[in-house]
DNA sequence: CGAATAGTCAACCATGCGGTTTAATTTCTT
DNA sequence: AAGAAATTAAACCGCATGGTTGACTATTCG
């Protein structure tokens, strides 16, 4: 069985990995706003017009916190005219959620639970979320 | 095949829970310092003289950046005479996990690797920090 | 061309943050 | 009882934040 395992200063990279990273990425977390935004994201691309609109926020606020998000390296931006659209970019969650995963090994372990719970609502999701 | 899903409002409810405490918990995973402190307190109970012994930081600063913890939720505070005891507390960290799993779903999931990459570090990681 | 649309930029405001210092409080030690 | 140790509290500083408004740029539509 060969060793797969990577050296450990793989490890130690991700877990403490550039902290500057990970500062702005749990910062970019921390508004729920922004949050929603990324909500939005997750089904599919959205223009800057788009995402504010559920927001009673100016169309500038709307733009600062996409800003925060792109900084953050959570959302990427294509520009098609005068639209620009947002993309989720999954690797900087990922390493916000390594960062997570890590201490949950210190951590009791109820979140199984919690996790098979969120993976059960998977393809329900899937579908309610079609009429939307 | 008994349905175990949970009502979808419940989902909701921990997709975006109560918004103000993930605000809280991401705000203070946002700061190095304070994942710093985190990981210290992995390996078990602190002092917040201890805590802030690493870092070159008065020991106010420490006792502001404990109390940002306390208030997410993220650390528990056992006060044994003078001495103030941390403790991590899972709820809260699991919390902003499953706030990130769930995303998780709508990225490629090439998360996998990293996954499996941290988990096989496991014993090595037990091992080896033995001797700190 | 001219007007509407999508978005940014800059200035501004109030608030909060990370950090300090100094003072106060409580507990332990002698 | 006196003093040292562990910690909080309060006041302060500089800077970032989330939000606004108003002016500006670029693109699309008629």
């Amino acid at each position: 069985m060969v060793d797969y395992s990577p050296p450990s200063d793989i490890i130690n990279h991700m877990v403490e990995h550039s902290p500057a990273i990970l500062d702005s990425v749990f910062r970019a977390l921390s508004d729920s706003t922004r949050r929603a935004m990324l909500r939005q994201l997750a089904d599919g691309e959205r223009s800057i017009g788009a995402l504010a609109e559920p927001f009673d926020m100016s169309f500038a606020g709307a733009s600062k916190h996409v800003k925060v998000l792109e900084q953050a390296g959570l959302v990427r931006r294509r520009v098609a005219g005068r639209i620009h659209y947002c993309q989720l970019e999954a690797a900087r969650l990922a390493e916000a959620e390594a960062w997570l995963r890590y201490y949950e090994r210190f951590w009791s372990t109820r979140l199984d639970t919690l996790d098979a719970l969120l993976r059960a609502e998977d393809e329900e999701k899937a579908k309610t979320e079609k009429g939307k």
